[in-house]
RNA sequence: CGGGAUGUGGCUCAGCCCGGUAGAGCACUCGCAUGGGGUGCGAGGGGUCGCAGGUUCAAAUCCUGUCAUCCCGACCA
């Protein structure tokens, strides 16, 4: 039926593009490495970002906006934050083009006295600005949000997952003391939670980074890793404290109740529209995208058919009240009523991309009363008395969306492993992938070696669950708990 | 930056080996029929064959150069 889209057992990777592409919600751009988000995807993005913004506000952060560009210099002022950016950053050197005969060229005598950057991520235009605001303990705690887009110019990009280019919200926050910071590092790791699985549906595991998957320039990076369903981790969401490095490095301090001079305590937190590919990852089928319904752009299409213009009539009409009356329960419902398409074209349409429930009338609804209602997620029918039909749906779309959640942390469950030995870590990795429990030292090195043995890292040091200790199933020596690996996008 | 491949209507590609007036499918436009799961039939519009040079009476096709893109590896939210 889906006659465009490789099956995911065929071709994961290529099931993944041919979702992005039927569904409308991207594609490649003349760019290299960029990518054209189509209305469907904007949609998509706004929605997450409309929920997300309303929770930053809830917990007490503000919007503001720092430049794109940002000097040279101010990158090379924190020794860790540069090592690790400095092999994708975008500069830019010059200032001016110049007409020639086939077109334009670079003006040489444009060059810029001081390169700029474009930002991989603005902490250091920020703590720059943030030191001009800061004097003494009442003008902290300083906590605000920047929805952004940055550059990383990076070798292999997907759309969504990896890209040069991507759209995401960066929080910057400055605090009087330790506590507060990590306070305000955990705090938004559980606002990224409870939206990654709440909204999007999508189950993850609470953890921290081991220090070689650590943010550049964080004491502590924190992170939500979800389960694709080909096996593989996605890291959906960091929230890092920062201790004081950007503090020293920036020389923003403050003076304390006690008078005496402090540093200020740090954190930064983001998420980007690398969760879309995580939703699409989650959720999809071979049919095309699912979208849970608190996310969806559209919940509910109305499907009209008829056969002649009386029926038109009398369906249209049928149909617009219909509409009215979701619309009006607050239900993004659209009523797809161009006679430029046929139902048959639509439904497919509509499936592929991802519209959680459709519903479609005709003469004989009309005449007994009557429409059927279908929902995405199960791909089950029925018909449904017009007068339940509101109610229907409202049900319907809280038990899509609490399906998708219970199907895929199901799925989650049933990728997760448990191993001791290496033997069995490796065999384990090879014939099913997932999430892999075992114990390890605590060394980058034992970390290293695995990683170049099998690909497979430590996604992250879990939160919660088991924190029995052990013993290394590489080296043997102590563990303090079991910590997750997987092979990660 | 190493290894491999490809550039031909909007998209996917055939044609190239063996030079002879540019093709198919999809998409698009128009008409008629159709309409409860991608509808059928008919008509039509649209291409500097990546670019530059060369060989030839004649080049999408042969030769030289060049540019670009894609895939695989080293880096990563």
């Amino acid at each position: 039926m889906a006659k465009n889209i490789t099956s995911r057992d065929k071709d994961y990777a290529q099931w993944y593009l041919d979702i992005v592409k039927e569904a409308k919600l991207a594609e490649h751009s003349p760019v290299r490495g960029c990518m054209v988000i189509r209305p469907n995807g904007f949609a998509l993005w706004e929605n997450m970002k409309s929920v997300l913004d309303g929770m930053f506000k809830d917990t007490g952060h503000e919007n503001a906006y720092f430049p794109l560009f940002i000097p040279k210099s101010f990158l090379s002022k924190e020794a860790q934050h540069v090592e690790g950016f400095a092999k994708e950053c975008a500069v830019i050197t010059h200032s001016r083009l110049a007409s020639t005969e086939d077109g334009v060229e670079v003006d040489p005598t444009s060059k810029l006295e001081e390169e700029l950057i474009v930002r991989p991520t603005s902490e250091t235009i920020i703590w720059d600005t943030y030191k001009n605001w800061i004097q003494s303990y009442r003008d902290l705690p300083i906590l605000i949000n920047q929805w952004a887009n940055v550059v990383r110019w990076e070798m292999r990009t997907r759309l969504f997952l990896r890209t040069m280019e991507f759209l995401w919200q960066e929080g910057h926050t400055a605090h009087a003391t330790k506590q507060e910071a990590v306070d305000e590092t955990i705090q938004m790791l559980n606002v990224y939670r409870d939206f990654v699985e709440n909204y999007m549906a999508v189950p993850v595991i609470t953890g921290v980074k081991t220090e070689s998957e650590r943010f550049a320039g964080a004491e502590d990076t924190y992170c939500i890793e979800a389960l694709m369903q080909d096996g593989k981790a996605l890291q959906a969401g960091t929230s890092h404290f920062l201790g004081q490095n950007f503090a020293k490095a920036f020389d923003v301090t403050f003076q304390d109740k006690d008078s005496t001079v402090k540093h200020v305590w740090a954190t930064s937190w983001g998420v980007s529209t690398r969760l879309i590919g995580g939703l699409i990852m989650t959720h999809s089928d071979d049919d095309g995208l699912v979208l849970p319904p608190k996310l969806a752009p559209v919940q509910v299409v109305i499907v009209p058919i008829w056969k002649n213009d009386e029926q038109k009539a009398a369906v249209t009409e049928y149909g617009d009240k219909l509409l009215q009356e979701l619309k009006s329960a607050g239900i993004r419902v659209r009523f797809d009523d161009r006679d430029n398409y046929k139902p048959g074209w639509k439904f497919n349409q509509y499936e592929v991309e991802g519209v959680p429930v459709r519903i479609t009338i005709g003469p004989r609804d009309v005449e007994n009363n009557k429409a059927e209602v279908a929902r995405r997620d199960t791909k089950t029918k029925e018909l449904s008395e017009r007068t339940e039909i509101l109610a229907k749906v409202t049900n319907l779309l809280e038990e899509i969306q609490s399906n998708l959640f219970e199907t895929a942390k199901s799925r989650r469950e049933a990728m997760t492993h448990t191993v001791d030995t290496y033997e069995e870590f490796k065999q384990v990795l090879e014939e099913k992938g997932g999430f892999i429990y075992a114990h390890w030292d605590g060394t980058p090195e034992t970390e290293e070696k695995v990683k170049t043995e099998t690909k497979a890292t430590i996604r992250c040091i879990p939160l919660e669950g088991d924190k029995t200790p052990g013993t290394c199933m590489v080296t043997g020596n102590p563990s303090a708990q079991r910590v997750i690996f997987a092979k990660a996008y």
